[in-house]
DNA sequence: ACCTTTATGCAACTTAGTTGCATTCAGCCG
DNA sequence: CGGCTGAATGCAACTAAGTTGCATAAAGGT
């Protein structure tokens, strides 16, 4: 199941924040080890009950600050889903699409499936990025 | 510019509310009013906004509950675009993709865009459905 | 015109997200 | 190692989005 959206070579939250040049803190070391952990997409309030169950609890804000700033660095990434919460994902690959299950309200990142829509749009409109927000059931709740 | 958006046998907003078997009321009619003058989706905030440049201020909940009906009777849709701000619109068509534009933040139906899209799913994922979520520069700011 | 049902307006509340500021800590430098 | 400095954190207070309960108003049938 975790064959789709797994890094290979399995980098530690401490590594991959000092590869980036950036300090390494309590903080940004627990939200990314939770973000890194995770099989799915975790929205704002997964990550700060998960760091709780972990006894690594940060601030509210923090957490919205360590987000931000692992945005910017390209460490994790955002999606949000039909319900419009945020969830956030390390990124472990470039190139995927979104797949949000229609049982449970997870988001997965499917790396296998790329987009490669081709489109022709109507006049005047110009075309940058078309982005596939995939649903269906997920491996979980199919059996 | 209007010819991708625009609902061909024009019907006025009572008639609308009225073939729907619902109440008419003040509420109902402006709102509606408002999304079918409307060229692209407009958010809870602007539909506010015009309604009182129109003189038919409405309570903040009412166009909550205005706009949650209308949604149940399949009278307007909505949309969230990269803000994750809904965006309603007057039901126009069926089938139909939503762009986005990355300048001005507007939100269009292109009824001309049928997402077509062939997906092969990775293993243990069901494919129900695929939204198009299309990102560029719409006809107003291109020029 | 009346009556019943439904919609509206108001007040109060919850939740997500933001801002400013004082305090703490990571990491460099001696 | 111990101090220094700027960046990160925690706290309090705030804004904005959305919800709920209840009393009042209005739609539409008889």
């Amino acid at each position: 199941m975790s064959k789709h959206h797994h890094r290979e070579p399995h980098l530690g939250a401490e590594q991959i924040i000092k590869s980036s040049g950036q300090r390494v803190t309590k903080a940004r070391i627990a939200v990314l080890e939770r973000l890194l952990a995770a099989e799915y997409a975790l929205s704002h309030q997964e990550i700060e009950q998960q760091l709780i169950q972990h006894q690594c609890k940060v601030d509210r804000v923090t957490l919205y600050r360590v987000l931000d700033w692992a945005l910017q660095h390209e460490i994790v990434h955002k999606v949000t889903g039909e319900d419009r919460v945020w969830r956030f994902s390390a990124i472990r690959g470039t190139d995927h699409a979104h797949f949000s299950c229609t049982q449970c309200g997870q988001v997965y990142c499917l790396e296998a499936l790329s987009p490669a829509v081709t489109l022709s749009m109507p006049e005047g409109f110009v075309l940058q990025q078309a982005d596939l927000a995939v649903q269906g059931i997920c491996p979980n709740c199919s059996d």
